[in-house]
DNA sequence: ATGAAAGCGCTAACAA
DNA sequence: TTGTTAGCGCTTTCAT
């Protein structure tokens, strides 16, 4: 049961087919025509290698090359949509260029983060995408003291390209789509929009609650400071959080801005022990997606950040040896509900 | 701008610090005392490595010592919850273990799933875990050839250890659970329990209907073939079939096994068009998990696959080094509907 | 307690 | 048209 017969090498190729090294690895890597090897070598050559289940050895490859082939992704977790979007979209940019896509993330932690992008490189990694980076300035001095170029998805770093999500325009757009289907119909605290959820000091929350106070203003209507209520991303802290805000309010706002799809998660817990009536005059928005969500027995609006349009400009940069710092916003998706909720779930409130 | 000065190598810190590039090699990868180099040796050696940013290529160490300590995930795609949670755990067990862990997808592709492992094996991985592998003879075959150990995760391959999710129990879990909650008040055709989605070739949806049907039978509960549609998981098809079942049964049966979330997706496009009070005497079941889904104004019970035990086992498996085709079952989670859809929600219908 | 030298598998000059 | 040779950066005997 132990087949201990060692994988061949191309000297083992060249053995069998009574050749030199040097001639197999031309033929087998392609660059064949230009050593002008006659056509009956090359095929017995090709015939061995199959016939041994020849494959080459990258890592020696890489060594002697100063190149493998390889780009890497790091992410700041799998378990995440858009994250896990970004891999998909990443992973068929790569293949459509040959190269071979190598995904990893950070566990959300700043060494791990450093250290991964260390390790890739060392592993002879030639480019690298780095999504969400939260030490953009280490991981730079790091790529460019090995010549690696990368480019920063979704967060922006200082000496690279970054492509993000136009969190500016995507915040506005969901909040005007809000404001266009707010129930006129209540009075006082309960008349005004509420943004809940994020990190002030998290660049995209701060971007989506500058676009959020924008679209606002447009429509010369102010916000107060308890308007704007960053509980993080957690869901138990986003359920204390909104059942705060409605027990001030006397009920639910008018229109809500929910920064992601845990906080809703969060609210989700608190919203269910509300009875439905309770909803008539609501309409909440997430700066997320989650297929579900918009199936809800009230409006449910969504943005939805595209995954694919992100990578496939980070990648056209790294084709184009785009190396300054310029940044590329694309504006996210809105997704409306799918629930007609004027009629069928809404038929009961 | 052009900072040319290329990685340091274990030579330059030689130079610099007056030794052998063996003495450095030694320091620099801690067995050091087993060497018995002198204390003033060692961190003087440290200190310039450190100064230098010195950081070993892996390539050049792979290749000298025939192991790389990577570890590679191959999964079918990113975009999965599953799959997602399973590339989570994977990092944590190969991070705590010290390894370089890097995941790649194939697209769903099993010609390029098998490219991808060839891949991961020609740049080094000491050991490949294989989620949803679609060849799994194949891979083997490849990973035997390179003494690659390996291990399948979710769909067991042949000739190796496989941990999968226990399907059958998973199965016949959910399938009393909606039996149990099934509300007794239709009669005929709607008062049957049916099985919607997945294909019958695929391992895990067999094992299921399997599940189904046990659970069925063990209440004397007969399963017509119309009980069970393998309409695969598109939610456009699966709209088309929940659609033509309620047709046919004259609205929806007292309780619906949902295979996937994609397809409860689709057939929601179609529950959307429903009145509310159509859900009165129905009990839906997901064997899969959306964290929204569970606040629907109906009850939704799903199946939640255990990701993080399933990579633990796997891991497990490798350190003990067993490499025989054992299978490890393990029984997913029940998440019950979190709306109390007797109260809010459902004061309505 | 440390250094010299060989070699992992491959590619690219350079010879022939 | 093909073969020989010299490394890529590292680890590991084997000498000292």
């Amino acid at each position: 049961m132990t087949e201990l017969k060692p994988r061949p090498t191309i000297k083992d190729i060249a053995r069998l087919s009574e050749t030199s090294p040097s001639t197999v690895s031309a033929v087998l890597t392609g660059n064949w025509k230009a050593r002008r090897i006659s056509d009956a070598l090359a095929s017995r050559i090709q015939t061995v290698a199959g016939e041994q289940g020849y494959s080459a050895n990258r890592q020696a490859r890489g060594l002697r090359r100063g190149r493998s082939d390889m780009i890497g992704l790091i992410v700041p977790m799998h378990d995440h949509r858009f994250f896990a979007a970004a891999a998909q979209s990443f992973e068929a940019e790569a293949r459509g260029r040959g190269w071979c896509p190598i995904v990893v993330s950070t566990l959300r932690d700043p060494a791990e983060e450093l250290r991964t992008a260390e390790r890739l490189i060392s592993h002879g990694v030639d480019s690298l995408v780095i999504a969400g980076a939260s030490n953009p300035a280490a991981l730079g001095a790091l790529c460019r003291g090995a010549d690696v170029s990368h480019v920063y998805l979704d967060l922006p770093g200082p000496d690279a390209p970054s492509v993000a999500s136009d969190n500016h325009a995507g915040a506005m757009l969901l909040t005007d789509t809000l404001l266009d289907h707010a129930v006129a119909g209540h009075k006082g605290a309960r008349s005004r929009a509420h943004f809940l959820g994020g990190n002030l000091d998290d660049w995209a929350s701060a971007r989506r609650i500058e676009g959020f106070c924008h679209a606002m203003a447009r429509r010369d209507l102010p916000v107060a400071p308890d308007q704007v209520n960053t509980c993080g991303y957690a869901p138990s802290r986003a359920r204390e959080s909104v059942a705060a805000l409605c027990e001030r309010l006397g009920g639910l706002p008018s229109a809500l801005f929910i920064n992601s799809v845990t906080v809703f998660e969060g609210a989700m817990t608190y919203f269910a022990t509300l009875a439905s009536t309770e909803f008539a005059g609501t309409v909440i928005g997430i700066y997320d997606y989650d297929p579900i969500a918009s199936f809800l027995p009230f409006p449910v609006y969504m943005v939805r950040q595209n995954a694919e349009a992100l990578m496939a400009r980070a990648f056209a940069l790294i084709d184009e040896g785009v190396s300054g710092p310029v940044l590329i916003e694309i504006v996210p998706d809105l997704v409306p509900p799918r629930t007609i909720y004027a009629k069928p779930f809404l038929d009961l409130g």
